[in-house]
DNA sequence: ACTTGATCTAGACCTCGCTCTAGATCGTAG
DNA sequence: CTACGATCTAGAGCGAGGTCTAGATCAAGT
């Protein structure tokens, strides 16, 4: 019941690829960095099958990824959950410390954004014009 | 006089790499790769003398890098200038273009940024319940 | 049984964006 | 003149983060 269970809930690395939109090759290389938290199981046949759990995790990993963090801290948080209980301020001051990171990150994006939105705006009104003056505009 | 002028504020690539934030390697690596406008000229011993206009130049670079340019863009945007103008249309293009990327990876970092929040927040509960169940624990 | 497609492992290979090295030269302060 | 630091060129090296290959195996359809 609880193997039927197992079985009929887990997924192939193709479908958890599908899902969390990593590659099969990234799949296979996250297992190997250590970046899940625990070992993959496997059907008879030797292929991975993947749970609900595992792919809740990815995608958390993906969001971690995608939003800049490195795989080395992803393999740490994930070692301490694999630790268990007992290190829940350690995990709060690693996903804490990117979030600064990541705030850090908007708002610098923030600036660049005005800086283009700027520019474009030069561009623009140059166009709008025909032909003003070139700013950087090494023939002018 | 104008030839006093330019000495005059002209600037080592030494202290472009400190207005910039760039490294020397980084500048020199950049002018192989076409990312400056004009070539940058020499003094009598052959050492890069920079102008200011260099440096706005290389600000933008800056800018544009840090909002996740990449390189090949910005060398097609210098080409744009160098050659001139009459192609404004296609360099407001491209800006645009990354200006919708960057809105679109600062609306992709302020949905990671709520996930985690939304995790720490798990933590800190967590921590302050004295330790009830450990979500992705699979010791749970 | 045969074909087809997904998956397996180990390890080589790739792109990007610099960074560093070696060995020579420049330029300025003593 | 001598040092010493900054700069020069060409090209090798590096770290991150995967991606791809080869050759074998598994599983399902016909």
């Amino acid at each position: 019941m609880t193997t039927d269970d197992a079985a009929a809930r887990s997924l192939s690395i193709g479908e958890v690829a599908e899902q969390t939109g990593l590659s099969v090759h990234a799949l296979r290389f996250y297992e190997r960095e250590g970046l899940l938290v625990g070992p993959v199981r496997r059907s008879s046949g030797g292929r991975r099958r993947y749970t609900s759990f595992d792919v809740d995790w990815l995608l958390i990993c993906v969001k971690l990824r995608a939003s800049g963090m490195p795989i080395a801290d992803l393999q740490r948080f994930a070692e301490l959950v694999r630790q268990g209980p007992g290190n829940e301020a350690e995990r709060l001051r690693l996903l804490d410390a990117h979030r600064l990171r990541v705030d850090a990150q908007i708002e610098a994006l923030e600036e660049c954004r005005s800086v283009i939105a700027w520019k474009v705006g030069v561009y623009a009104e140059h166009l709008a014009d025909g032909e003003a003056g070139g700013l950087w505009d090494p023939t002018v």
